[in-house]
DNA sequence: ATAGTTGAAAGTCAAAGAAAGTCAAACTTA
DNA sequence: TAAGTTTGACTTTCTTTGACTTTCAACTAT
């Protein structure tokens, strides 16, 4: 009934009660769990996405590590949607200067930061010879929102 | 999980809290570390590099040694230099982040702004099925600055 | 003095080791 | 049968190690 996957998702989740972010080692956790470290992945990537508040980051190498984070999503309506609906789409320039100045005026960034990453979402600065400009400036606001979520 | 390098640059960088410069002996610290000697050569070439505002400077030989002096650069310089000669390049997201925080001991840009930018430069955000995110990061960087200079 | 020798540094580079990531095939189960 | 799960081979990234090279200063012998 309850699978490798959900029983790990749990050990994970309460690991997770009454902290904001833990540290994992992915090989650890397999072999505590005998299964293949790729199953680790699988339950990361399944059940602590970022639409259900989780944000993973990851190191390789010696001394590697994963880290899981909660974030709090129902902090704010406004930046769930553009999480889970709007951001799911390519963006053009102009909206994305929407959604700043929306940002601005939610006290969720300051405008000196708005600033500066206007800069950074123009179409010049995302200019690459293959055309995918909006799906990068979506993908790039939907990072910085998932992280400033993790961060209050 | 920290590595014998995180170590030894956390032990750097307390010799250098309250001075400009230290002078270095590689076989002194590799002895007192415990490690191979060339692991005081990857340290220094991973953590205290010039983006990340460090400059090393060395001698063979009897009475060699290694010098290790933090730089401070004008502000405009910096910045006609890292366009000019670093972003010409493609950017890893390790080298991005010593931008960043150059940038913030500079004033150039706040502490908040950085980590947002942080989070606009990291692999995850710039992730795309095509592989040129160092590319864009280096891009996303010099058009940040270049607005930067003409705003001011 | 001058050239050559020696030993004490530091540098280089590639191989080995230690993580985590990817992806598709095989397996389960509703 | 379709969706979700499990596994394992292969890849990528970062760290550690060690063998070999280069440089320099001090010492020797002429």
């Amino acid at each position: 009934m309850s699978t490798i996957s959900d029983i790990i998702e749990a050990f994970i989740l309460e690991q997770l009660a009454d902290t904001d972010y833990i540290n994992l080692s992915r090989n650890e956790l397999a072999n505590f769990f005998n299964c293949a470290p790729s199953q680790i992945n699988y339950v990361l990537s399944t059940r602590f996405t970022a639409p259900k508040g989780f944000l993973v980051e990851s190191h390789r190498g010696g001394g590697g590590y994963i880290k899981l984070a909660k974030i709090n999503l129902d902090k704010n309506e406004y930046i769930n949607e553009l999480i889970s609906d709007i951001l799911v789409q390519d963006i053009e320039y102009n909206e994305s200067l929407q959604i700043l100045s929306n940002l601005v005026d939610m006290n969720i960034i300051s405008e000196d930061t708005a600033t500066v990453l206007s800069y950074a979402l123009s179409p010049k600065a995302l200019a690459m010879p293959i055309k995918i400009e909006n799906k990068q400036r979506s993908n790039i606001l939907k990072n910085i929102l998932i992280n400033i979520l993790r961060g209050r």
